[in-house]
DNA sequence: TAATGGGTGCACT
DNA sequence: AAGTGCACCCATT
């Protein structure tokens, strides 16, 4: 049973239901359940299959983490016993927001609509976080056998990705005392790339191996053209078949930079970008939300069957970036119920698929990575295939926002195959789902979004920067690679922050690169695809309150320069040497893990970083033709013991801009880096510290010093 | 500061207020800021004081467990860190009443009274536990002290001891674990009281000795007669000090069998009780609650400052009774700001008091019974009295019940000296406090009465019992210790009970009792206040929705004895066999402690237990003298490994009533089996399940042996 | 800072 | 299945 639905239809004719009725259903395989599932999106059940064979309860959250982290949701466990253990979503902080009384924290009201006993008792005991996602892990004493199934695939928050969270730290060390190093390393380089404002794309990974059988509520919309897998009629009654069904798709994240591409701006003339006055730029981006900046949070909602398969089936071997490539290839979606994760954490990544089923799995991955990876599923997915009606592309555009009760707009996406990613901004309307708790997962314009859209380091980073304008728009083509990152609000003052300045740390422009094309053809190659889809399908602006002009990098550079000697600003040059804005003024001396200093692998010229670019997107290989000339590589912001508070930032920075010029050199770096701060580390041995590669042309900035130091000393 | 309101007065003029206006105000000592204190008794602060010197965090909950478990108080810790702790009521089982269509939980409807910013937040996470009692335990860094405050002193649900919580029997383990036997023994005289159905005093001790100076917020109403405490200025600066000026006062427990005197059915006859038609009483109780049984909960309500000081001052040197007498002499009151726990677990009472003033201690025990009571406090309690304004009666008859939002009618009292304890069922009205968040606490026809009201294990026993029928209306006179237990709706069926009858297993009438006056003089002497006061001030009946009819002994003995032949009701048999109604069929095979066979101390006649009688006050020594010629005790029910669901047996036995004699001869008869079970307990090994005394003529029923072997196996 | 107040992860029940 | 006991944590003043 791939798409069954466990309730009865609840829904109103609203569009939805007119468009899961107008949808294209693919009913080969078991399709006969498919009036259930079409008519009803509650109470979903998507059953993750293959499961591992944990050997503890422990070790069930990791490899959640494992799938989720990328996706932008940080779990966290709700309830567990011995047999069981349901997941949620971590609960946003409470206490930054709370205090504008504006937000009100979601009075029950909305969650009374009828005392009677036909409503559904709501969930969450917390009145601030009220998402509905939920993943049961269940403890089979038939089969001896875990079952995860994702309860509710939607969320009433954006997703992001946040490196600099507590759980995604400890997750990250308990990768590496694990010694899944090829998590590590997956997830080293997606924060790499998150907090370098490189676009990370979505899993969505075309293979269902496996899984089918056990899918019970299942309604994704699929199209029916263009099988993802081809047929290898694997069982995945055995880890090894498993790991040989391996086939490819796009590991499209949803994480905040997932959507990066698509919600950078772009104007139409890479020259016409404008430095706006100091001034202007306060008055214009004070009440901005940052949903046009370059992280932009995307969140899934399940509730709207239509999306895309992804027809494309690029294999990459490439572990490195294994889930990172071919993001928004034909559809950067970001529903859940289209990913399938299965192939994320598979060293090897094929583009065979075992099964016939026109479909997007949903499934993860059976820890390919895992130490243990004994696949018991007894069960046999031949004609099983889970159901794939269309949906029409018409209610993509419906986005629900009532911020009164914390609700965001939805990102959907055009289901139809070979279109492009649809965004639209929150302003926009969507019918709001009538799921269980919630309506369907939107985002919006959040506060939390700035956790990781503007980072505040690479803004400091860059003001501290003396040697930034150089090769000032020779990007101006690179949209899809664009992040924008905006602040404002520069005005406010820092508070907290007590450490002293230091002159003599003045490592502060250090970005060059001087590779060249020959050593960055894998990267190039496997960047080429999305950059075409950027091209040929050129996802739409985001329809956010507001679009920020994003600066040239000379004209703002200088001004972040000025800034930072500024003597009413001489915090910001001190924090720009610490690479962190330390919350507590005590966090920095003691951080958590020590860091041993150590040079990364490439040296890195002195200069300054890439300010913004002409936010359009060129092809890959056209960026990294004019990365390889200007050899300038932008800084990206520490993220291993970062303290600071994203909200004290953003009050403090906003009202300026800085647009960031992605560069794909960062990913070859990254993987050179990392292979040479690893190359001890795939050895069973965790911990590295004293054997890592010390450069002596050591002069990257620190926050890429910070990084390889965060990441890599405790391993 | 002893009275002070730290908040500013929020009442409309309401007739509390007006209660607390027209209150006869105790100025004396420092009462410069009563204005303040009539009029708010929200946010109220009673600061507890002495506090011992807890070594550990850990220390804290078994100190507040002894002094809050007799109130009838279960508390759990809501919060905690390293340097507070935060206690609130134990929530009540949800399970077996939410299942109830009309039990709606609560919905915060009422909790959102204005969404701006001015409402104070609700404090309750839980949509069932909507108590708003709170208790501080705050660690001051500045005094190394543990300092600790009742920050809500009122309760959204019926107050009760229920001796059979798991929780209870933790705390009842470690305060053998740390040879407490003073407790120990208090606390099994309580259970042993609560069980047989025997009033329990509320512990109102009228020592306010070193904690004068803690109370930021009292405004406890105390008529100025009777100053409970002779001068003897002792500052509780040091433990031996605090143990010494252990002044004596009515230790009146407000558990459910504290009001037990109060709430039991008087019929104006002895004779007018008749044996019900089964059908009738099927008709007739069915719907009825148990707030007319014996064991009626007690709510405290703060927010009525209306109450009686303790005029008595009877010294009881009995350790074992230490706060089980005095309870009802002119004031059973249950508002926690009304009574002292200093004296309850000292080992010596006395009835000098060091303070002049003229009101009730809240404050507990210094830690008397504590292996390291070192005290330090700082504070002279010099000068600083608790401020005492009376309050008016009038309101005491107001009683808000709105079960929708599962309120409770409020029981108050009357503060006049010498008027007894005014009992108002939950039909009458009272105006809902405008508190914190919740009205004023109060009570009503809860089910969580059954939990200790209509034991069935009594009935079961009677149930079973063939010799029941004799001198049956020779208590009809002992109304202040009659405890009637009722229950209704029989014909419901038995489920899940599995346990095959058991006829050899015939040790069922065995309530005899051999012991002449000469050996209960003291129990006389200590219950003959008590029933004084039951005579003198006759408190008014309750005004529950339905009185029961009381059985006759014989006619209900005869019918239950006939209903436990009968074939239809074989499990009741079954069940009487196991003095346990087994919630889960497999629950008695496996219970919690394995239970050696003991016999208890007091032989006792295979007899019936009594049946009830008429519930009229008699005086202590008449009833001793009836129950003396007639030998007869009832029995009481087994607490120790009640695995049973009162629930269920409320549902079978409805329609039923047992009216249980209280007997005085079973607190001797508990002192003596409790010194010969101790006998080798004073000694610091808590370990004794071998060497417990086994009688030879051990004909007491199970409940009774159940209660020696549940104390006291595993001490 | 110390004190206070509260959210929430998560296992126990 | 879910309420809740409890601690870890953060926030404000
Ligand atoms: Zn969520
Ligand atoms: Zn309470």
């Amino acid at each position: 049973m791939n798409c069954q639905s466990g309730d009865t239809p609840e829904y109103p004719a609203d569009s939805r239901v007119d468009m899961n009725a107008n949808g294209n259903v693919d009913t080969k395989g078991d399709g006969d359940e498919e009036s259930e599932t079409l008519a009803n999106d509650q109470s979903r059940l998507i059953h993750l299959d293959p499961i591992p064979n944990f050997k503890d309860k422990s070790e069930i959250k990791p490899w959640l983490q494992k799938i989720f982290y990328p996706q932008g949701i940080e779990i966290v466990i709700e309830r567990s016993d011995n047999i069981k253990i349901v997941f949620k979503c971590k609960a946003a902080r409470r206490g930054k927001k709370t205090r504008d009384k504006g937000v009100v924290p979601k009075m029950e009201t909305e969650q009374t609509p009828s005392p009677g006993p036909s409503s559904k008792k709501k969930r969450s005991v917390s009145r601030f976080n009220t998402c509905p996602f939920r993943i049961r892990a269940t403890f089979s004493l038939k089969r001896k056998k875990w079952n995860i199934v994702v309860l509710n695939n939607n969320h009433s928050h954006p997703l992001k990705f946040n490196p600099d969270s507590d759980e995604y730290k400890k997750f990250k060390a308990k990768l590496r005392e694990d010694n899944d190093w090829e998590a590590v390393k997956q997830f080293d380089e997606l924060e790499y790339r998150t907090l370098s404002n490189l676009p990370i794309e979505t899993s969505v990974i075309t293979c269902d191996c496996g899984l089918t059988n056990e899918i019970k509520s299942f309604n994704i919309v699929l199209p029916s053209t263009r099988p993802l897998c081809s047929s290898s009629s694997k069982t995945p009654t055995n880890m090894e078949l498993c790991e040989d069904n391996t086939c490819t798709g796009t590991a499209t994240f949803p994480g905040t930079s997932g959507f990066t591409s698509q919600l950078v701006k772009k104007p139409k003339s890479k020259k016409t970008r404008q430095l706006p006055h100091k001034e202007n730029l306060l008055r214009s981006t004070t009440t901005q939300n940052f949903l046009a900046a370059g992280n932009a949070p995307i969140t899934t909602n399940s509730s709207m069957p239509g999306f895309l398969d992804n027809p494309t089936s690029t294999n990459l071997n490439s572990n490195l970036n294994q889930f990172l490539t071919l993001a928004s290839s034909q559809n950067t979606v970001t529903d859940l119920n289209e990913i399938d994760f299965t192939n994320i954490f598979n060293k090897r990544v094929h583009n065979k698929c075992p099964h016939q089923h026109n479909h997007r799995c949903s499934m993860p991955s059976h820890t390919c990575n895992y130490k243990n990876p004994r696949h018991n599923s007894s069960y046999d997915d031949s004609g099983t295939s889970v159901k794939q009606p269309n949906s029409s592309s018409k209610l993509n555009n419906e986005i629900n926002i009532d911020d009164s009760i914390n609700q965001y707009g939805s990102v959907l996406f055009s289901p139809m195959p070979g279109s492009s990613n649809l965004y639209l901004s929150p302003s926009d309307e969507v019918l709001a789902s009538p799921s269980n708790h919630r309506p369907s997962t939107t985002y919006g314009n959040s506060d939390n979004f700035f956790d990781f859209v503007g980072k505040p380091d690479l803004y400091l980073q860059y003001s501290n920067d003396q040697n930034s304008n150089k090769d000032t728009d020779s990007f101006t083509d690179s949209t899809a690679l664009d992040a924008t990152v905006r602040y404002s609000d520069v005005s406010s003052q820092f508070h907290g922050i007590t450490r002293a300045p230091n002159p003599e740390d003045d490592r502060d422009s250090r970005f060059s690169s001087s590779k060249g094309l020959n050593e960055i053809k894998m990267i190039d190659e496997k960047l080429s695809d999305y950059s075409r889809q950027s091209q040929v399908s050129q996802p739409p602006q985001p329809l956010g309150p507001s679009h920020p002009q994003p600066l040239s990098q000379l004209s703002q550079l200088s001004q972040l320069s000025q800034l930072s000697h500024l003597s009413q600003l001489s915090q910001l040059s001190q924090i720009s040497h610490l690479s962190h804005l330390p919350q507590e003024p005590q966090a920095p001396q003691a951080p958590q893990a020590p860091q041993a200093p150590q040079a990364p692998q490439e040296p890195q010229e002195p200069q300054a970083p890439q300010a913004p670019h002409a936010p359009q997107a060129p092809h890959a290989s056209q960026i990294l033709q004019q990365q390889s000339e200007n050899d300038v590589l932008p800084t990206f912001p520490l993220h291993g013991n970062a303290q600071y508070s994203e909200q004290h930032v953003k009050q403090e920075i906003l009202s300026h801009e800085i647009h960031v010029q992605e560069h794909d050199l960062y990913l070859k770096d990254f993987d050179i880096n990392w292979n040479l701060q690893n190359q001890n580390l795939n050895s069973m041995s965790p911990s590295i510290d004293s054997t890592t590669v010390k450069r002596e042309d050591d002069n990257t900035n620190d926050n890429e010093q910070n990084f390889w130091e965060m990441n890599f000393e405790n391993s």
